[in-house]
DNA sequence: ATAAACTTTCAATTTTTATTGAAAGTTTAA
DNA sequence: TTAAACTTTCAATAAAAATTGAAAGTTTAT
């Protein structure tokens, strides 16, 4: 395989695996070029890289900025803007598993409390179902705490954890 | 909030998130009907609980089923099919990253594996391009490898690992 | 064997989501 | 200050995904 049909081949991988994170196709496309790219590129490399509108390639920027893993670079005596990804893999996951935490996991918790803590009426389907969104709020928040742990404190926190469990 | 409610917001609420771990809506609210039911459905019953038809829910139980998450039941004297879902949440886990691994992280794996093994022409582009890939290969494949301590060997991993971060 | 009870399949349709492209908006250089 | 260079917005359109419903398929009881 050359490096071109690589290429192609990673960038569409990896759009068609956005949906793994929670992004659409032109987004995690976006993200994929970038991430291999080893100088930023603007907007019309990319919308040419890629074959998509103009529109398209600005929101979905945008949208990769809001996530925190592509950044906006000046490059010097250009006037256009030019774009560039977070390259290093660990800070990548942080982000992500920062921003899913703020935008799925956090809402979902709120929301798990809520409806657990309705009266028991002593029937057999409120007990259940008590006993079951409790049981899932407990582990969705156990699973924010695992996040929030990866995210702030320790900077390696993945690394520590994987080296005793990998080898 | 009243039992109906709670209900109602809960099974809406897992609706939406389906997208999180990959399913479509009428999928996770099936999932959530059932998660919280204390006896087996039919399918009659969860078409009339979701108010969606006979072709849909069908296919979305068979879903379910492959993901391994709900089981058909027989209920004496029952001539029709009952469904039930998995109703422990640590179960559940083990069983949902076991599917993702399967269906998403091990394909994505080797076409990582793929990708990063084109020749070096010496070219930066080339050069940039097999970093990136094989940084990525790595962090896929140690996520892969957690994945399988938490669904093949200790049981309890989850909550040994989490027990010492925790507290 | 047959018919009632039930489940699955899939082409047609509806709904949702993504994409386009051109007008409006913004910034910069002269 | 103005016009060229560039970016954003958003209504219209296209593409993708989910849903329906009825016909075909299967199972079971008699």
């Amino acid at each position: 395989m050359e490096f071109k049909e690589a290429k192609e081949k990673f960038i569409s991988t990896w759009g068609n695996l956005g949906s793994l994170w929670g992004i659409n196709k032109a987004m995690a496309q976006i993200h994929a070029l970038l991430f291999v790219s080893p100088a930023p590129l603007s907007m019309e490399d990319i919308m040419e890289a890629l074959d998509i509108s103009r529109g398209n390639a600005s929101m979905n920027l945008r949208g990769l900025i809001d996530w925190g893993i592509v950044y906006k670079v000046n490059v010097a005596g250009e006037r256009k803007e030019y774009f560039t990804s977070e390259k290093d893999v660990t800070e990548l996951s942080r982000q992500i598993a920062k921003e899913r935490s703020r935008r799925e996991l956090q809402p979902t918790i709120k929301i798990l409390k809520e409806v657990s803590n309705i009266p028991d009426d002593g029937t057999k389907a409120t007990q259940e179902f008590i006993k079951q969104t409790k049981a899932m709020h407990d582990l969705a928040d156990m699973a924010d705490t695992m996040m929030h742990r990866l995210v702030n404190q320790e900077q390696n926190w993945i690394t520590k954890t994987l080296v005793k469990f990998l080898k």
